[in-house]
DNA sequence: AACGGTCAGCAAGTTCTGAT
DNA sequence: ATCAGAACTTGCTGACCGTT
């Protein structure tokens, strides 16, 4: 018998084996290459909420959750009303720390919060394990609640969070689950008890989360696996059913469309194509030409006064401008100060672009960020706009007309730059190599908590990386033009 | 997590084709 | 002229993509 964690429970019902590779062999996770978001906000939202109960305490855990559990247990000793943050229980060999947990006279109510901004189904089983396992332990529970963040609550400033949360009553639903929790407690029991459980890889390996052992229940099986094609995801798996596990091997007569195509016909001869559509798009386009990117930064809790809850934040941006000489002159912005950079983006951004020339960005990011500026200073509006109006998107230029047999099935940036310019690599760049390490830079360098060296050696990386991104959106435009030639790359037409 | 987009795949509607 | 069935449009939806 294992001692389980909610987590491990809730691991369990979204997979046996999952649960099984879990404990039985940590440390062979084979995390999956798509990147899952870095972004941590939980800390931040439950530093809030607990807030909201001045008078509540914190059962700290020290590595030891049998003194998180004894210190429970002692605090609840004490008579009259009180509020805990992350008590800790067991019942039946599982084991949780509740959010929020207060007791009124005899009824104790319960809280879970979470960062996202939507009550998601699998809530419901976490919140039924938690309410099983206190009621277990003696607990009987008046009320649960969940409290999610609440993304159009606007931050008045001050401190003060009323109005962050939105919060459901779950007390009905969750007393009725939670019969259902010993089984599943069973169900782990004895996927733990065999050898490891043999679940095909399926719909439960993403949903509700990635599962870290995708990689190792699913080995990459080819060198271009089927699963490469765009959009393809319907088709891929026809194609495995049928036995083709590398794209070269499929017939041509199985591929529709024309970006198919050329996938696969650029994967078989093991050539990049470029057509010259490319060219010809990029030959309208006049001079100077202003190449554009920008940084945002999110924050779960809002940190400026008017701003909501997850909101994309612009505080840097760079501009490569390049004239009928192919000379090139670099303009930048970024905000360290940590007040609300928002304005003075705007009008920088809009001083450096001028009023004509076209601007080459990868993406429609930065249109999106436009059009949330415009809504925030109506009075700028007409020179957003007007900036708006002269975007030029690299990216589905790239899509329509280059494909090289590294990308791999994609064109984000990431995956076409070492194809054409593969000496703006990782090198020279210091710890800021791609968008949410210039978000976590950027909240490094605006905490109070960071000391100054660190400060200046995060802003100088910064730099760099936003400066590398524009001079990366000049190289593949002119790859795209011919004028800049590639080494060590097989490329041909 | 948000946003703004594209695209595959399906269903329903419309036009075309060829036989009667 | 009529009609069945093929072939083509159109519209919708949910999955997928890429950025921070």
């Amino acid at each position: 018998m294992y001692f389980l964690s909610k987590s491990k429970v809730m691991s369990g019902l979204q997979c046996p084996r999952r649960l099984w590779l879990e404990v039985k062999r940590p440390g062979w996770m084979h995390f999956s290459d798509r990147a899952e978001q870095s972004f941590e906000f939980g800390h931040e939202v439950g530093a809030v909420a607990r807030q909201l109960f001045p008078e509540g305490v914190l059962i700290g855990f020290e590595g030891e959750l049998s003194s998180a559990l004894a210190e429970t247990g002692h605090l609840l000793n004490r008579a009259g009303d009180m509020t805990l943050f992350e008590a800790t229980f067991q019942h039946g060999r599982v084991l949780v720390r509740a959010d929020v947990l207060s007791r009124r006279g005899e009824g104790f109510h319960l809280v879970e919060v979470k960062a996202s901004t939507s009550l998601k189904p699998h809530y419901m089983n976490d919140v039924a394990i938690q309410a099983w396992v206190i009621e277990g332990a003696g607990l009987p529970l008046k009320t649960i609640q969940l409290w999610h963040v609440d993304n159009a609550f606007v931050y008045p400033g001050g401190g003060d969070y009323r109005g962050l949360f939105a919060r459901h009553d779950l007390t009905e639903e969750v007393l009725e689950l939670m019969k259902q929790v010993p089984a599943w407690a069973a169900g782990c029991q004895k996927a733990l008890s065999g050898g490891e459980p043999a679940i095909e890889v399926g719909k439960q390996c993403r949903d509700p989360h990635d599962c870290p052992f995708l990689d190792y229940c699913e080995p990459v099986e080819a060198e271009y696996p089927v699963s490469i094609l765009p959009h393809g995801g319907a088709l891929a798996g026809r194609l495995r059913m049928e036995g083709y596990k590398d794209l070269r091997d499929v017939p041509q007569d199985r591929l529709g469309t024309e970006r198919h195509l050329r996938v696969w016909r650029v994967t078989r001869r093991g050539l990049a194509e470029l057509d010259e559509g490319a060219a010809k798009d990029l030959a309208t386009l006049a001079y100077p030409r202003y190449y554009m990117d920008f940084e945002t930064v999110q924050f779960a809790v809002p940190v400026w006064p008017g701003t909501r809850p997850y909101e994309q934040l612009p505080f840097q941006w760079s501009c490569h401008i390049e004239d009928q000489n192919g000379r090139l002159e670099h303009r930048e912005f970024l905000d360290t100060e940590g007040q609300a950079p928002m304005r003075r983006f705007a009008e920088t951004l809009i001083e450096a672009l001028g009023d004509k020339g076209p601007i080459l960005v990868y993406s429609n990011y930065e249109r999106t960020v436009l059009n949330q500026l415009r809504k925030r200073f109506p009075d700028l509006e007409d020179r957003l706009v007007a900036i708006i109006t002269r975007l030029f998107d690299l990216h589905p230029l790239a899509k329509d007309y280059y494909y090289h047999p590294a990308m791999m099935g994609s064109w984000s940036l990431k995956d076409v730059l070492p194809t054409i310019a593969p000496e703006l690599d990782y090198t020279g760049l210091g710890e800021v190599r791609d968008g949410g390490g210039a978000q976590d830079a950027y909240r490094d360098i605006i905490s109070p908590r960071t000391d100054e060296l660190r400060r200046l050696a995060l802003i100088a990386d910064l730099r760099a990386y936003c400066y590398r991104d524009t001079l990366a959106l000049v190289e593949i435009a002119h790859y795209f033009e011919g004028r800049r030639h590639i080494g060590g790359y097989p490329h041909g037409r």
